[in-house]
RNA sequence: GCGCUCGUAGCUCAGUAGGAUAGAGCGACCGCCUCCUAAGCGGUAGGUCAGGGGUUCGAUUCCCUUCGAGCGCGCCA
C-alpha cells in the first residue's frame, strides 16, 4: 500500500518537475507514516516540508501543487493537506476491509516482510560462563535475544542463534577446583573453602555425583592438598593466589586424565542444565559455540597473526598488546600475557573472525549492560582485522530488578544467593516471564514486578492479551454449538457490513502488524511488538463490547465480523508465539491443564 | 577522575531515523452484566517531556552544559 501512494507521489512530483514548477535537480526521498489519529487519515507524508527549503516556498503551497497533480487511485477516498504541510491519505472503506481477507488466507504468514533482504546474521545471547545456574539476570538476555531473533527471522534476516560456551579458561579451573575440594569434604576429609571458590549449592550436588560415580578415588590428604598453597584472605593472605595454588595442587594430584574427568562432569551438568532451562522458557538455539574450540583450532593464532601483519601489535613489559587506541578504544588491550598465555580478549578476537570465516555477513551482539566497555575493543578488533565494524552490532540490555511486595529483591552472585531462571518460571510461568521481559524497552532499566505477573487479572497485560484470543475461541465454539456454522467466504463477500467505529478501528490495526514488525526488526526493539498486541486485544475486547456475534440474526454480519474475529486471533497468536509466549485457548485453568 | 546508558503523569513505562493536540496501564474517582467469558467495556482527573543554553520553519527527539540515577574502567574470565 505504502508503495502505491509512493508511486502515485513520485508521478506528481516528476510532473511538476517537467511542469517546470519544481526545479529539476531535486530528487526528494518519500517517506510515508501510518497516522496517529483517524482524524489525519490512514497515512501521511511530509513530503512537502521536507521540500520547503529547497524549493524555497511555503510548505502548505507545496502541499497544494502536489496535491493537484495527484491522480486518482480506486484505492485512495480523498487527500487533505493539513498542519504545518503534511498530505494525509485517506483509503477507501473497501480497501481497509481487504486485510481480513488477507489476513485468513495467509494465517502465520501474515507480516512477513523482506526487510532483512536475506541477510545471513548470526545472534548471539545469554553466553552466561558455564560455571553456575543461569539466574534472573540471564532472563532478560535471553528473552530478549530470543525474541528478537524471531522478529528478525520473519523480516527477512536469516538468522543463527548461537551461545558462546566459555568452556575454557582460569573460571572453569576454579569451577572444577571447587567440586574437587566439596568432593573431599564429602569424603569425610575437612577442608576449609575457600572465599573465591563457588559456593552455590549444586557445587556439592555435583561433588555427590563425582563420589557417586569415582567412590574414593580422587582423595587425599589434607596436607596434599595444601602443600605450598599461600594463606586465603580470610587468613589474612591473597584469595587469588590462594585459589591458583588450590587449583595448581588439585591438577597436579588427580593427573591430567582424573582432573579432566572432574572438570567435564562440572562443565556438562552445569551445561546441560542451562540448557534445559532455556529449553523450558521457550529460548531454542542453533549452535552452541566452544570457546576452547577456537583454542585446539588455529583460529587465535591466525587472528593474532592477521593483526600483526598489519602491525596493530607491539610488545612491552613482555607481553603483547593490540593498539585499540588506535581504533578508538580507551586502553590498548593484552593479546598474549608474559607467561606465554593468551588473555579471553585473544579470543574474542578469534571468535569474531570466525564468525565471518563462517559466512555470516552480520554479527549480532547481545551484552549485558556491565559490558558495555567491550564494545570500543570489539569494534577495534574489527576494524584491525578488516571487518566492516558496521558488520557487528553490539545491543545492550538493561538491567532488570525485581521487585516483590513492593521492594527490590536483593541478590548477590558471588554468595551464590540470587534467584535462578528456573525458580522465576516456576513462580511465575514461562509466558508473563517471556512477555514482562521484554515488554520494556531493553535499553531501559526496569522493574520486574512478581506481584503482577502471577496476577491473573486485568492488571495483567500478558492475561489481557491472552483473554482476547481466548475469547475469540470462545465465540467460535458458542457458534457452534448453537449450530451457527461459520461460513468465512460469505464473511469475505461480506466484509463491506464492518462499518461500525469499534470494527474500522481493529481493523486499522491489524493492517499496521507488517509495519510494526519492519518497525521492531529495524530498531532491535521486541517491545514495539508487545506493545502493538496489547493494542490490538484492547481494540478487540472494545470491539466484543459493542459488536455481538452469536446473538444477532444477521447471517452476513455474523460472518463477516467472525472473519474478523479469526484474523486478529491469528495476528495475536503469531505475535505471541514471535515472543515466546503461548496463545491458549481458554483462560480457565482446567480447560488449559487438560489442552 | 574518565567513559557508557538513562532521566517523560502519583507508580511502571510507550512515543523520538526532527513534525500535527506528548500516549497507555496501574493507582484515584464515576458509570456498565435478564445479552457471545466482568480475567471485560465506557468516562473523569492527572505533564515546565530533570534544569539551562544552542541548531531551524518546527526540538520530548539532534548538539553543548548543569544536576540526578545505574553501570564500566585488570597481563580476571
Amino acid at each position: 500500500m505504502i508503495k502505491h501512494l509512493q508511486e502515485l507521489l513520485e508521478k506528481a512530483v516528476s510532473c511538476l518537475q517537467r511542469d517546470g514548477v519544481f526545479p529539476k535537480d531535486i530528487n526528494p526521498v518519500i517517506n510515508f507514516e501510518r497516522t496517529r489519529s483517524k482524524e489525519h487519515g490512514d497515512f501521511a507524508t511530509n513530503l512537502a516540508l521536507t521540500l520547503a527549503k529547497p524549493i524555497g516556498k511555503n510548505p502548505r503551497e507545496i502541499a497544494q501543487l502536489i496535491a493537484d497533480k495527484l491522480i486518482e487511485s480506486m484505492h485512495v477516498e480523498k487527500v487533505e493537506i493539513a498542519g504545518p504541510g503534511f498530505l494525509n491519505f485517506f483509503l477507501t472503506n473497501n480497501c481497509r476491509r481487504q486485510v481480513v481477507k488477507q489476513v485468513l488466507k495467509l494465517g502465520n504468514k501474515y507480516g512477513n516482510n523482506d526487510f532483512g533482504s536475506h541477510k545471513k546474521i548470526t545472534v548471539e545471547f545469554v553466553s552466561a560462563n558455564p560455571t553456575g545456574p543461569l539466574h534472573v539476570g540471564h532472563g532478560r538476555g535471553a528473552a530478549y535475544g530470543a525474541s528478537l531473533s524471531n522478529i528478525l527471522e520473519k523480516s527477512g534476516y536469516e538468522v543463527q542463534r548461537e551461545y558462546y560456551v566459555n568452556d575454557n579458561g582460569r573460571q572453569m579451573d576454579i569451577l572444577a577446583t571447587s567440586v574437587w575440594l566439596r568432593y573431599i569434604e564429602l569424603c569425610g576429609v575437612p577442608v576449609a573453602f575457600p572465599d573465591n571458590g563457588y559456593q552455590g549449592n549444586y557445587i556439592v550436588e555435583i561433588a555427590r555425583f563425582v563420589r557417586k560415580k569415582y567412590g574414593d578415588k580422587f582423595l587425599f590428604t589434607q596436607s596434599e592438598v595444601y602443600e605450598n598453597v599461600p594463606e586465603d584472605e580470610k587468613h589474612g593472605g591473597d584469595k587469588e593466589k590462594h585459589i591458583d595454588g588450590l587449583v595448581h595442587n588439585a591438577k597436579h594430584l588427580l593427573g591430567k586424565d582424573n582432573y579432566q574427568k572432574v572438570f567435564k562432569i562440572a562443565l556438562n551438568t552445569i551445561l546441560s542444565g542451562i540448557k534445559a532451562d532455556l529449553e523450558s522458557f521457550n529460548v531454542n538455539y542453533d549452535s552452541w559455540f566452544s570457546e576452547k574450540q577456537l583454542h585446539e583450532s588455529d583460529t587465535i593464532d591466525r587472528a593474532i597473526a592477521k593483526l600483526k601483519e598489519k602491525n596493530y601489535l607491539y610488545e612491552k613489559d613482555g607481553a603483547i598488546w593490540f593498539m585499540s587506541t588506535h581504533f578508538g578504544d580507551d586502553l590498548d588491550r593484552v593479546v598474549v600475557r608474559e607467561n606465554g598465555q593468551k588473555t579471553y580478549f585473544a579470543s574474542d578476537i578469534a571468535y569474531l573472525l570466525n564468525k565471518f570465516e563462517r559466512g555470516f555477513e552480520g554479527a549480532l551482539y547481545v551484552f549485558g549492560a556491565d559490558h558495555h566497555g567491550y564494545i570500543a575493543r570489539l569494534k577495534a578488533a574489527a576494524k584491525g582485522m578488516d571487518i566492516n565494524p558496521e558488520d557487528i552490532e553490539i545491543v545492550l540490555t538493561q538491567f532488570a530488578n525485581l521487585v516483590k511486595g513492593g521492594k527490590k529483591v536483593q541478590m548477590s552472585s558471588r554468595s551464590g544467593k540470587f534467584v535462578t531462571l528456573k525458580e522465576l518460571i516456576d513462580d511465575v510461568g514461562v509466558d508473563a516471564a517471556r512477555f514482562f521481559y521484554v515488554m520494556r524497552s531493553h535499553d531501559q532499566h526496569m522493574d520486574f514486578d512478581l506481584d503482577l505477573a502471577k496476577s491473573q487479572t486485568n492488571e495483567n497485560p500478558v492475561f489481557y492479551i491472552q483473554y482476547a484470543h481466548a475469547r475469540i475461541c470462545s465465540v467460535y465454539k458458542k457458534l457452534e454449538e448453537q449450530a451457527l456454522q461459520h461460513n468465512q467466504e460469505i464473511g469475505n463477500a461480506s466484509l463491506n457490513l464492518l462499518t461500525h467505529e469499534k470494527e474500522e478501528d481493529l481493523m486499522r490495526s491489524i493492517s499496521s502488524y507488517p509495519e510494526i514488525l519492519i518497525t521492531a526488526a529495524r530498531t532491535r526493539s521486541p517491545h514495539t511488538l508487545a506493545n502493538y498486541l496489547r493494542e490490538v486485544a484492547q481494540n478487540y475486547h472494545s470491539f466484543y463490547d459493542q459488536c455481538h456475534i452469536v446473538n444477532i440474526t444477521d447471517e452476513n454480519l455474523r460472518n463477516a465480523r467472525m472473519n474478523l474475529s479469526l484474523a486478529t486471533k491469528s495476528i495475536i497468536a503469531d505475535g505471541l508465539s514471535l515472543l515466546g509466549a503461548s496463545a491458549p485457548e481458554s483462560m480457565f485453568a482446567e480447560d488449559r491443564d487438560t489442552k
